[in-house]
DNA sequence: AAAATAAACTGATACAGATCAGGTTATTTC
DNA sequence: GAAATAACCTGATCTGTATCAGTTTATTTT
């Protein structure tokens, strides 16, 4: 059988490339903003945040509706997209210990600039907006970290931008798969928590199109997926894909 | 003759879109951060920065190369862009009077994220990155101010990601012509700075497409171009096409 | 002003991936 | 545990847009 998505290498050096982008946005460590505030505003932070749990599938928030809010997220797995009512775009996916929301505390910007929904149970720690602010006028330590983290953001939402618009098929769902593998689950072997449907969210392609991609890498023995027990079988190769793609 | 773009309003109800993105993402209003500077600091100011004027074509800073300064566009007209050496995405154009290069404030970054290059004569202002961080920590208004900023980046470079993925090739290209004539040079006629090679690279295209849709808006007395020479002849059939496209 | 180079344009062809129209297998609900 | 619904899968078809291979028109260089 020919390897159809490996054809794309020819007549490129792959050694002459400069950036390699990735679909994939979650990011790699947790976030520290809180451990630079005083006790005493450790202390007040308690008291201006709630605690609420979402259940799979549930909405957190709302493209549109008011942001009272900043979000962290304690525990799960988020998925923070846009949609027009026709089309939807996943922005990025948030595993726990980061935050959410973060573009609300533009004063001009009092709704949410996207929605957010629990791929698995999740727990958020909403956080009073105002006093958010007032956090960030009276400590330049957490103001400075909170600039370093929405820079980081766009940095890897660019390259997600960069990757589902210049990647093809392949390319963006091997990505995916190797970002589940690495950076979530951090192991090989894992049970699928999205469907089929939400895989194909996340690559930006039609739900067939994941089906027939999956099937051709499970015949290719480049992963293993059974109902949703899955399992990367040649990493390196898995690699190329995402690379050439 | 038959209006091919218009045909994929079938069957959507226009008024049930939610959100309309837009491929522009020129800021409309002008930098305020320095304003929220004291007397002194602007002195500092002054002192920590250079001026630096681009000629059309040049190349304003490197994807990858050290960030030693943050930069200003006091005056012209900017592509910011992804490059990996086989494609590339213009992130977003800035005009002038905008922050530029900020992602770099990031710790973790001291290189530059993108690349920039000037559309038409630009003159630069370069501030030293570690006097812009001395501001950040010693001024707390001014350090909100450039969270507003980054936050409203991100919002305007979602909108753009949200309009490349999911719009057609029509509707992209409208979306530049009136980002053009709205908020670039504020009239229905002017004179056209980019080639149709960059208006295919901004709209996410091949530049024989961009040439053979331009002929068909030109056809279809939606525009009037003839060489460099440009005006918008029905301003809200164009917009009908940049939302349904 | 001629030569060289770049930009603009044109037509033919190719193809990745969407869409459509089903089928089957799980999972949830009653 | 049966019915209903959702998820998964399959094959056929269609289409938007890239790519290729030119030609013509501008612009720059000499």
């Amino acid at each position: 059988m020919i390897f159809l998505y490996l054809c794309t290498v020819e007549g490129v050096n792959m050694t002459d490339k400069k950036e390699q982008y990735s679909g994939c946005t979650i990011s790699t460590h947790r976030c520290k903003c809180f451990d630079l505030l005083t006790d005493e505003e450790k202390r007040q932070l308690e008291t201006h945040s709630v605690r609420i749990t979402y259940k799979k599938g549930e909405s957190i928030c709302k493209q549109g509706s008011f942001a009272s809010h900043v979000m962290y997220v304690e525990r799960g797995l988020v998925k923070v997209f846009l949609d027009n009512g026709v089309n939807l775009l996943v922005l990025k996916i948030i595993p726990d210990c980061n935050l959410l929301g973060l573009t609300s505390v533009n004063e001009e910007n009092n709704t949410f600039q996207y929605s957010a929904m629990a791929y698995i149970d999740t727990e958020i720690v909403q956080i009073d907006i105002n006093f958010f602010k007032k956090l960030l006028n009276q400590n330049p330590a957490f103001s400075k970290e909170i600039i370093n983290i929405l820079s980081s953001n766009s940095i890897q939402i660019n390259g997600r931008f960069f990757c589902l618009t210049h990647k093809q098929s392949y390319g963006r769902l091997a990505d995916i798969l190797l970002c589940l593998s690495d950076r979530i689950f951090k192991k090989t072997e894992f049970e699928l928590p999205l469907s089929r449907k939400e895989l194909a969210e996340l690559s930006g392609m039609s739900s067939e199109t994941v089906i027939r991609m999956l099937k051709k890498f499970n015949e290719d023995e480049l992963i293993q997926l059974d109902g949703k027990r899955f399992k990367v079988l040649d990493y390196s190769r898995l690699q190329r894909i995402s690379e050439t793609g």
